[in-house]
This record gives C-alpha cells, structure tokens and sequence, in this order.
DNA sequence: CCGATTGTCGGGAACGTTTGCAATAACAGA
DNA sequence: TCTGTTATTGCAAACGTTCCCGACAATCGG
C-alpha cells in the first residue's frame, strides 16, 4: 500500500539532500491512484491520514527525529527542525493522539461526572472546567451520573478503560465503602466539588458554605429581621449542613441572639414551595427565609405569591448560590454567590497538576471564598411601604 | 519487568491443563514484591494495569483467543471462551481502549461542540446526547466555541487528532466556506442542529420553528390579540428567522389578517428588555407580545414591570424553548416547547449511524415537531380582570 | 595529537490491542 | 483409508507514536 519504499539515502547533515530531496507521491488521498490501479482502490475516497512516517520519508530524516523536532525540540539540530516543521505544515500532518496516548499512557483528557449538567450549577461548573482543561491541552468528557451509585461507577470504570487522565466528581457520598476504596485504588486523579465526608483521601474544592450561611444570617440581623426561618435539604447533604450550621451559630452568637426555624425538606423548586406551606401554616410572624439554595428559592416565591405575600413586602428572602436567573426574576433575588465557574477551573487546576505528576498523590483542598449578592428580594421588617397589605398569615 | 515467560505448555484442547494450569504470581499490585527485590520496586505502588497477555498466561491460551473471547465471541470454543471470560472477571481485567481504538481507528467518544453549555438550551441537548451516546457505548466529550469561528476550528482539528467517531455542532453558520469545505473533507461524521443555510453536505436536526412561530401567532389569536408584537434577534439568526415567518406568515393568512410590529435586537435577556421597551415607546396599544425565546421573554417581563405593567393583565407573553425555568419564574411562562433532549438524542443516534458507517455518508434530516405550552403569561384582551390598573403606555 | 565530551541522528523496541492467515485437530463422506 | 471441510487456535503483523540506546561526527581540553 505504502508505495516506493527505501528510495531515499538518508545523508547524515547534507542539507541539501533534506531540502531539496525528491518526493515520492504526495500523500494526499486524490493522486494516490495511479493509472492501472483503479479497480483495487475503489471509487469511494479511501480516507488515509498522514503519518509521521509520511513525514520522516518527505524529509528525509527518521520517525525519531521527527517526534523530536515536533514535540519538545530538544536534542535535534536547528536547521533540521525548522525543515521537519516545515515539511510537517505543507503535509498538513496531524499527530494521533491515541498512537501518543498508548505510549505515553496519558490520554490528555479528564472527566467530568455530575449528576445532571441540567444544573445550572454544573453547567458553570462544567464550563470553568472546560476552560481550564482547554488551557492545559486536554479536553474534558461530560458524565450524568444521576446521583446512582451503580452509574456512578459504571461511568469509572469506562473512563479507566480509557486510561482517563482525572476525574472531576460531584460527589462520592452515595458510595459505599468499598466503592469509594475501589476508587482510590484505581491510582487515577480524583478532586470532588465537596468535603469528602469522612477521609481526605480525594482532592477536594468546596465553596466556604458556612461562612455563606453567616453571611446570610449577618445581613438578615443588620435589617432588623427577629423572626427568621432557615428552609434546607436533608440532613444528611454536606454542603447544605454547612450552610445551616454557619447560619445557625451567626444568629445563636449574635449580641442579641435569635433562634430560627430551621425545616428539612427536598432541596428543589417543589420542596421550597412546600417547606414554606408548612412554614406559614406553622408557625406565626416569619419575617425573612434564608433558602439552602437559589432554585428552592424560587419556590418560595411561588408559594408566597400563591398566599398572597409579597416579596421584599411583606417577606425578606434570601438564597444561595446566584445562578444566572437569579437575578432574572422577579423580584432579583438576594442571594450569597457561589463562585461556580472558579471552582470548575481550580478543580481542573489541581486534577492537570495531579496528572503531571506520578508520584505519590498528596491530596489538595481548596476553600473558595463566597460574598452575598444584594438585589430586591430583602427588606427591613419595619420599614412598611406605601400600599402595604395587612393580610395576615392563613 | 514481567516475570517467568514460556512457562506454560499450551495443550491444544486440553481442559485441566487451562483450568488447573497453575498460576504464576498473580499480577495484583501488592503481590509483586518477592523478597530479595524490594528496593527494586520502591516502596510506591508503581500501578501497572493487567493486559491481555496476563488474562492470556493466566488461561494458557494466545492473547488472540482471549481478544475473540471477550469481545465478539465468535470463533471461539464455547468452553474455553467461559474458561477466559471467568479469568478475566477473577484478574479484574479492563480493556485498554487506548490500543484498542489505535488498532480498530475508532475512538468511542463523540464530540459536543456548543456555544455556551450554560445556555439551559444547551445543556438539555447534551443531557440528550450524552444519554445517546451511552446507550451507544461511547462517551462525549464537551466543548465551548463562544461562536468563534477560530475556536470552532481548533477544537475541530484537535478532535480530529483523537480520531473522535462524530461531531454534533451548534451551528457553523460563522465559518467561512472553506473552513466548511475543510470540515467535509475531514471525513468525520458531523450533525448539525439547525438547518445548514447553503449546501445540504451536513445532517441536521432541528425543531419545527416555523410550525412553532405558527402555533403561537393562532394561540394569541383565538384569545382575540389584534395588536401583536415580535421581538426577535438578528436577521441573519436562521432558527429565529423560521420562528418569524411562521408567526407572521399565519397572522396574515388568517380569517382576519393581522400585520404584526416586529423588532430586531439582541435574543438574550437585555435584549428581550430593550426591545421591549422600544416597542412600548414608540407603538401604542400593543396587547400580546411573542418572544423569539423564554430568555428574550423575561426580559419582556422585566422591562414590562418596570413600566407598570402587569403580566398577563395588561400584556400577553409567549415565548419559545420552554426551558426549566419558564414554569418556576412567575408568571409561568406560555411558551413554545422544543424538545431539547430529543434533538440532543436524535442527533447522536444520527451520528452513531454515519459512525457505524464506513461507507458514503448519506446526510439525514429530522425535523421535530413542537408544541404549544398554555400557562399563564396570556390571557384574551377583552376579560378586564378585578383591579385591573389603568395606567397608560408611559 | 589523543581521549573525552557533546550534539545529532537512526535503529528498534515498546505500548495493548485486533485480525488476517496458517496450522492443527476433528470429522465427515466416499 | 483417504480427502476435503470445518472448527479452533496460535503466530505475527499491523496501528502510530515515544523514547532508550548506540553510532557517528564534531569539538574541546590537555
């Protein structure tokens, strides 16, 4: 298939016999067919990349000295280099990365496994992690795992396969024991987007959840706010505790300290319109809600509006994370910013700097800072506005 | 490195000799280390996965048998290829993909190249996709083009060095003709997901938007709107061109035809508030407005806010896409439905076909119907609602 | 002028699969 | 018993890189 081999006398250092060397038949897939041998090749175009061999044989040096002048450029004569660059750009070589990834073993792509990218929060996080790993020459291969452990690791065990470079998970919390052992000992770079829950063997990147809960309760006491609720997820969430317990601690440990309401519920659009049903049915005189997130949030608003509260008016509100719509709706909400895409990017940081090096992994962790966004969802209690309305709660 | 070679007699056909065959030392990690070695190996866990040649020793049968084994089953004893299979689950032994795609010129991985993965838009095709892929056994890798023509390309050519199996692209309506002529003589499968413009050299998969823009001109009509307006983007946007000319081709063939105002800006959420507050300035009693996508739509409720006006008292409100979010924002949105994860779906399943493939690509078009979703952003014009506010246009 | 060092390059063995082809055994029909 | 067919398996060549190692020339220190 290969036509006319062994034609070229490989003269060490004759600079001429590189550069004006005569070329056999250009490697590209038109003039392949010469008269008498039509009938073998067929009529549909043949799709054959060039190699580097194509590369080495069109300027007469061998396939080593070309690797070298196209990678690194180390250890291989100036003139020489520049002429295989040269040769390498007429051809239109393209590298395959799959023959280099066998070789070096690095497949110069990493993982991303989220539950669903439909989170607007993953889909920032994803689109930091992108970046980051475009910056650092890899790219990055989307996973959903949909919080199942099972697919979880099915998805593991298929990028393994793929002699995947790092993954970037979600979450490890729904794994058992002895799954998330089978993940360390895999050997591949792991970072997760929250603390791991019990050890530190993974690289961790986590927004400062609790300091966004203090910052939360801080501004909700500095209007004035005494009767305050807290809507959250499931006990069991970490992030999520995290913003409870700073927020918790800031109202207990303020000069004059309140006690909040704090309901467990689903952390979505549905459980934020059903914890505040429960909220105004229960319990009397709620000023301000501090929701665990944006989009429960939004159900807030949505049951507030359905009994008739407004909002900042006759409710303050709070939520957390500032997706985009967050400030979309109405009325903008006020919320504590999650530094979403910086926490995609530092992860993807810290995965590439994991799979540079092959020593021993020491794990890293890194606390990015959050800050609250104030928009119009929040009002002090005592300032009532024009046309306020006295309807009582229920 | 691998120890103990030709230790094994390969008795053709004989059972005990493959079942009972005893086993050199297992190529576990830890077990590696005989005495008398150890600073040798060094005392971190250099990580070396199994091959075929070790579940190929271990069964005492040729790495060839065990490839026909695990992979097609085809041409392989019945007993001997269980005897491997159970071998290979006892060895924990995961194909190397890498070699396997160097060798077959098929990586298993597809390529998602969009503008943005946070547009919601986006990231529920690539649920789609990716779900597809899955279930097609390949996995997708992600990338974001900002709609840069450059960008577009290198991540083209870099997907190309990882011989991907298909590309499914936003749009290539930015690229040059030959930048296009280049991607079609790249040979790669590639999916488009809106009607390419010029030549037909590209499958595609779009919704139905001129159906779509028709649904939403006979909605507002049959509530009785007279005085209608469309917001939309550029004219060169393809997609929101089809929206319009189906909208405004069925107002004017209706019963009672009706000449809409339409306005062009930019199709995001200032955008949509821009141009709302154009149209209220300068056209006067405008009751329905439809929005060339639910972001441009919420802009429109803003600036309506803004204005006095109220959603759907004073003003009616469709938009299209019905993204997540146009049912939780208040008030829920009327809006047309695409259906995103279905695109994202129908256009991997399409790539996967051409994958298969080798020969000719036949281009392949869907078309995917759309459909009206009634909330509550409209209402008929004539029903003056309790309390409904006379305030004037400015 | 001679050995040592350095720079430059080619040869060739990997990396872990798949797969065409040949070899052997089993088995059938005659 | 001989021959032809089929089933099963091994052998070895790919696939396209990287990279170690040795060969050779040039340079340099003495």
């Amino acid at each position: 298939m290969m036509p006319l081999p062994g034609l070229f006398l490989g003269a060490h250092g004759d600079q001429a016999g590189r550069l004006g060397i005569v070329s056999s038949s250009p490697p590209q897939c038109k003039t392949l067919t010469p008269a008498g041998q039509e009938q073998i090749i067929g009529n549909d175009c043949t799709f054959m990349p060039i190699t580097i061999k194509d590369v080495a044989r069109e300027s007469g040096v061998n396939t080593s000295t070309v690797s070298r002048a196209l990678n690194n450029g180390y250890g291989v004569n100036d003139e020489t280099r520049k002429h295989v660059i040269a040769v390498a750009a007429r051809l239109n070589y393209r590298p395959n990365r799959v023959a280099r990834g066998l070789v070096t073993g690095r497949s110069h792509s990493l993982a991303l496994l989220v539950s669903d990218i439909r989170n607007p929060f993953f889909a920032e996080v994803a689109r930091g992690a992108e970046d980051a790993a475009r910056s650092g020459n890899c790219d990055l291969v989307l996973c959903n795992s949909d919080l199942n452990a099972d697919k979880q690791m099915q998805y593991v065990q298929s990028l393994l396969e793929k002699r995947i470079d790092g993954i970037l998970m979600n979450s490890v919390s729904m794994l058992n024991e002895e799954q998330q052992a089978q993940l360390v000992a895999s050997g591949v770079p792991i970072v997760l987007l929250n603390r791991s829950p019990s050890n530190h063997t993974f690289s961790t990147v986590c927004a400062d959840n609790e300091s966004g809960g203090a910052l939360a309760a801080k501004y909700l006491l500095n209007l004035g706010h005494r009767k305050i609720a807290h809507l959250t997820g499931p006990r069991q969430h970490g992030n999520l505790t995290d913003r409870a317990r700073g927020f918790v601690r800031a109202l207990q440990t303020a000069v004059d300290p309140v006690q909040p309401t704090v309901l467990h519920g689903k952390f979505n659009f549905a459980g934020g319109a059903e914890l505040t049903r429960k909220l105004l049915d229960e319990h009397q005189g709620i000023t301000a809600v501090f929701a665990a997130n944006d989009v429960m949030a939004f159900g807030v608003v949505r049951a507030a509006l359905d009994r008739g509260l407004r909002i900042p008016e006759d409710l303050s509100l709070i939520g957390f994370d500032n997706i985009e719509f967050s400030g979309i709706v109405h009325p903008p909400l006020t919320t504590i910013h999650q530094p979403k895409y910086e926490m995609g990017y530092a992860a993807v940081e810290i995965l590439l700097r994991l799979a540079r090096e092959k020593a021993k992994q020491t794990p890293e962790h890194r606390l990015l800072g959050v800050e609250l966004i104030e928009r119009e969802s929040c009002r002090s209690p005592l300032a009532k506005p024009r046309g306020s309305s006295k309807r009582s709660l229920v």
